[in-house]
DNA sequence: TTACATATATCCAAGACGAACATATGTAAA
DNA sequence: TTTACATATGTTCGTCTTGGATATATGTAA
């Protein structure tokens, strides 16, 4: 920070978050998109942003818009990565901060996907897919969902517990990580791993109403 | 991005970078700090920062605080973390985006420190000191420097290349490694660890001037 | 010439991991 | 009722990585 310099006598960027929410979708992952209906880029898909407030906290911006623009509730968000490219935005300058937001099975069923929304499948070559058709993103958000993907294949460990059901069974664990890292895992070592790894608790419950052997059900043990 | 939305309408925050440029000093990491001589914190030091310019990338923002404000020529920087507390500067609402810069021994030995300019240790406990005495930093710079190191040591396998001279023995390599992440290594591991790695080239040159066995010396191998 | 500190190379044990296999247990088909 | 089947759960084994110890090599300096 200066103190030479008065920025109220210069031209500002404006600042905006946008959202990457993604979740499990049939096995895959998948990406939570809007679209617009405004040039640039009428006609297009792109992330759920908006712009932050004078007395609002990073953090809370990607709250807000993830409530006001997809009507998910209240729910932790994490920083990725600021996109500050010149030109990103035709318009005007602006400074993009992406949070990722993950989504439960829950908050899935939950949500009522309006026409001008969709959750759109990521490819195992990042590119983006809704009925199977791929779709073109708007301004920089494809490289902002690459970048996402792949921060949340470096902390999958812990992530995951995010996007599988309260109880979960070691198999849907495995099937997260997975439809994430876009490659099949040696189902006894994932399981060593996981069991020695200090995270889960088994519940003695059981999963019921499937054609074989029904597997323990664990919940996420809390960090002490 | 939004579109019925006029940024235009409301207030902004402005957008600054700070810069974090960390090298080795006597064996131990260090970080270029600025001492202010404003309110707030006169008196306080600080990390280089400035205000991101209407026409101008983040990295260029980063690249140009390095060189005015501490005569550090172009080198590359990466993007570390956007810090967007509301209070984070007591005169208006500021949003910092944390750059980081490694400093190779040439740079530091090439730097012209003012009096009001340092290389501040950091400490195995996150403090910052210079000559020994445990200093105080402005805003929340503190925090900033933190989450860099934590940052830097989870990637310190690739920053550690530019944290050594030109030149360099397996050795040297090593008391990088131990330096930034405040520990000792195991040496035969680290060097098997090193070699297999794929990112070294020797040269057939070795070392001298040294009371003991002259180690060769390696350089980085571009990545094919 | 010898002492010494470090470089470099081997060797071994412990742990992580992949793969194969064996047994257990539910539903559903025969 | 019995059998087939898919998966859960657990075990074993070989491989690879890593930490630690050891042995030899090689320069400076006493």
């Amino acid at each position: 920070m200066e103190q030479e310099y008065d920025p109220n006598a210069y031209d500002r960027p404006s600042v905006a978050v946008d959202c990457v929410a993604i979740g499990i979708v049939d096995g895959q992952p998948a990406v939570l998109l809007i679209r617009r209906d405004q040039p640039p880029f009428a006609g297009h898909w792109a992330l759920p942003g908006g712009f932050v407030a004078i007395d609002e906290s990073l953090e809370a911006a990607a709250v807000r818009v993830l409530r006001k623009k997809a009507r998910i509730g209240a729910m932790p968000v994490e920083q990725v990565h600021s996109f500050g490219t010149v030109d990103r935005d035709p318009r005007m300058r602006i400074i993009a901060i992406a949070y990722r937001a993950l989504l439960s099975p829950v908050r899935i069923a939950a949500l009522r996907l309006t026409v001008d929304q969709c959750l759109a499948r990521i490819g195992s070559d990042g590119r983006l897919y809704r009925d199977g058709q791929p779709i073109a993103l708007a301004f920089d958000h494809g490289a902002i969902v690459a970048h996402t993907l792949a921060r949340l294949r470096s902390t999958i460990d812990d992530a995951a517990f995010a996007l599988v059901p309260e109880r979960f069974t070691l198999r849907e664990l495995q099937q997260v990580h997975e439809a994430v890292l876009d490659q099949s895992l040696n189902k006894p070592a994932f399981r060593r791993r996981m069991l020695e790894r200090g995270g889960l608790r088994g519940t003695g419950d059981f999963e019921g109403g499937r054609a074989f052997r029904p597997a323990e059900l664990y919940v996420q043990r809390p960090k002490d």
